[in-house]
DNA sequence: CCGGTCTGTCACCAATCGGTGAGTAACAGT
DNA sequence: ACTGTTACTCACCGATTGGTGACAGACCGG
């Protein structure tokens, strides 16, 4: 990929000719950055690769050396947007629902990290990538993940203060794992333990269960 | 690896020589599918490939290619001795307790699965290249997984009958959804969550935690 | 106008990958 | 002992990988 102005000057000429990439580094490095994003999103990190990036972003894999530091240095930047996954999914209200008790809050988070976990393929593919590998770049980045739902939690949770003889680390750990585990089943193969995860319909009954879940230690 | 009996000669005769490996066609079958489970538990999907396996069995990858028809007859060939893990993982009596409800079978069976999947490293390397790719090769070794995982269940249920009214499909799905998610990214990179998971002690919270989750949903 | 810096391109490297065709050595049957 | 089959090894293929050094052209300050 060129450039947006590059590819914009291309078309209004409609030359075949290169008509050579505008000298401008830093739309160079976003390009190189989008390309990274969407090439891991849409690929997996299987065939993540400095080629595979300089290809997509329509560079000079040399680029990536010197802007980046190389690979690992990409990753990081993804790893640093990934802060504003934050701010991008926190809602304004509540739904119209009163979050009385840490019941209603956790089951009101639960649902709303699967839906945002099924409409993010990037996030997807990061934590299939974790599971799957311990390098530090994945360490890195499982950590800029983290973070940012660390934060998300933060954010929502308010003052609500969780139960007292539950052990709500660990549980609540239990309920997310679940969920990230689901969806990336689903994604992957279409069914997570023999539960088909298709249709809208199979989601609703995956969306109860969950809940049933939930309410069932937090009441 | 050479063949066992090649090894033994060597070892005996402590010779530096090749002192070429014996003409044993079952022998190198096993050795070569030996090699790559053994391949696939310690290094994962990433490094799995004809060149490595053949590698680390000691033979040339020419025969994996005769005596499997490539790396997808290998990959099936594992999905294939799955189905031992289930009568590895039966347990005769029931841990000294009567399983009088749905609620104390699946208490017990999520902490036994969750006992398993810990101490078997190419099963959690299995699941994990499951979430991260969906070509055919892990398609099929997906299928024989949940075969066995579901011969597993149904050995193990023997007639007790689930609760009316809760989709326990759904809910099954999600508990052990999150077993895995949680062994698999302890194993990864030694937390889940942001919940440690290195010592026993850690291991015990989440052991309770499970617990506690499965008796909120089915009493 | 000239020299240096910045941006981008290209050619090349060794290593590894999956895959194949040809050859060699040990065995079994006659 | 000769013959054919079986088990196995080796050398090579093209493609791709991560990585580097050299070069060309645009831009800027003097």
């Amino acid at each position: 990929m060129l450039n947006e102005t590059a590819v914009a000057v291309l078309e209004q000429t409609g030359a075949a000719e290169p008509e050579k990439r505008i000298r401008d580094r830093g739309a160079t490095e976003r390009a190189i950055l989008k390309a990274a994003k969407n090439l891991l999103a849409e690929e997996g990190f299987q065939n993540f690769g400095i080629n595979a990036v300089a290809r997509r972003a329509g560079c000079d894999k040399q680029l990536i050396y010197r802007y980046y530091g190389g690979l690992d240095g990409l990753v990081e930047a993804i790893g640093a947007d990934l802060g504003n996954w934050v701010k991008d999914r926190i809602p304004e209200d509540t739904g119209g629902m009163f979050l009385l008790t840490y019941g209603d809050l956790m089951e009101r988070l639960s649902l709303l990290f699967l839906e945002a976990l099924r409409e993010d393929p990037l996030m997807r593919r990061i934590v299939a990538w974790e599971v799957s590998e311990n390098t530090e770049q994945v360490k890195r980045l499982s950590e800029a993940r983290s973070k940012a739902l660390g934060q998300w939690l933060d954010r929502m949770r308010g003052s609500l203060t969780p139960p007292k003889g539950v052990d709500v680390a660990a549980v609540n750990a239990l309920i997310f794992a679940s969920i990230q585990h689901l969806v990336l089943a689903a994604a992957a193969g279409g069914q997570c333990a023999g539960l088909l995860l298709k249709n809208g319909k199979d989601w609703e009954k995956a969306a109860t269960a969950l809940k049933r879940l939930v309410r069932g230690v937090y009441g």
